[in-house]
DNA sequence: TCCTCTTGACTGACTGTTCAGTCTAGGTAG
DNA sequence: CTACCTAGACTGAACAGTCAGTCAAGAGGA
């Protein structure tokens, strides 16, 4: 409700660090079960409250959930921003997000997240509300793509090429490819679908390979 | 109420009739609301039965449900199987493949197919019994769409090429590009879907492009 | 005192599942 | 043909458990 007054300079209000232990622990629970068998107790014992403060905090389940989802996807743009910093190739910089895509879980707050998309995916189908919220999500992952493609052009490091057209592809095929790689997939494990993600990139951008694969780009010639 | 209408042939009577009758309701109510979301008397309610009788059916509502997606998953593959069979042409066959996947909704039972693909998705992500159910579809569609491009190279419509490489990699694709259809993504509409898949397809396999058909407006021609 | 945060104890509604029994068709004895 | 019988399909009603959300009250700071 009413945003505390945030003056209190000395870190974060306490309150604020409490709704941000919940929406996290909303995050790993829906990650874990799925949205709809995420109860708000266990949210609250996770986050180490009772569930009436939940309450007292989201006004309604529906609503934490729906704010952790945002919360998290959130999160882990962010973290791709930050990441997407410390790189300058091109070729590093795509390889670094198919691999934050498809990553072979293990670390931290951001593996897991592909529970949170099968849901976001779900419940956006179905809920107009959630659908804008990944509408702009989506938006936002396609700029990144493109502006990481076009400082590639900038600096000369690919020809000419329409970006936008390129993130959209390159988006939905990191799409396919996460989804195997968290279901398990026998024929698409973290690896092969980064050399193929990143075969797409080659092939697209006109790219040169990263090294002598024996796996032979069609299509476009090198 | 009175549904039994027929009942000569003595192998599948009235009652598989039944079953069937709930395993498609209950495929309508995933699709529509969703898995957990979905009440077995919503099933029994649709299918013109009372939930006692569902469960005494399917014994438990998850074991409905997991069937039911089983069901209409397979009823999908089979569709598919028959279409290709009306087809010759590799490229057409191609085209109807990424047409069913990304269809623009509207038609019988395969549309809404979308929905159940989330929840199929999120339901194997964390039950490995759904996980194994799901390994085995995506196999069966990677064979799918395997010979359909051995096929064609038999035919010699196109030239020698790795067939399994480009199914896993097509079959992602198309999963990503159904996605954002479903989602009705703003960059993404069925056309384009489409147009992505086949441009892929070509690129890959060296398929000649298709003739140039500038923008006719869209005939009745079925 | 007043306000914010916090809680345990409830509750009202919902829903999967059980149960005890009804109905119908088909078989069989008389 | 009739009367009885059995098995399986089917149901309404009740049970039992779950869970989101309410409430009144307490703690503690300003």
């Amino acid at each position: 409700m009413t945003v505390k007054a945030a003056d209190d300079v000395g870190g974060t209000d306490a309150v604020d660090q409490r709704r941000d232990q919940m929406l996290v622990a909303a995050g790993q629970l829906i990650a874990e079960r799925g949205f709809s068998e995420t109860r708000i107790s266990d949210v609250a014992r996770r986050a180490g409250a009772s569930p009436a403060l939940v309450i007292y905090y989201f006004g309604t389940k529906d609503s934490l959930l729906t704010e952790a989802l945002r919360y998290s996807e959130e999160k882990f743009y962010t973290a791709c921003a930050t990441m997407l910093a410390q790189t300058a190739a091109l070729r590093d910089r795509l390889e670094m997000l198919a691999r934050l895509t498809c990553a072979p879980d293990g670390d931290d707050e951001i593996a897991g997240a592909w529970g949170l998309w099968f849901d976001l995916w779900a419940q956006a189908f179905r809920h107009p509300g959630v659908a804008k919220d990944r509408i702009e999500l989506e938006r936002r992952w396609r700029r990144t793509i493109t502006d990481v493609v076009i400082e590639g052009v900038r600096k000369g490091e690919i020809g000419k090429i329409d970006a936008d057209e390129f993130a959209v592809t390159w988006a939905v095929l990191l799409d396919g490819l996460s989804i195997q790689v968290a279901l398990k997939d026998e024929m698409v494990d973290p690896e092969r679908a980064i050399a193929i993600a990143m075969g797409f990139a080659e092939s697209s951008l006109g790219l040169p390979p990263k090294r002598r694969r024996r796996q032979r780009p069609a299509g476009v010639s090198t």
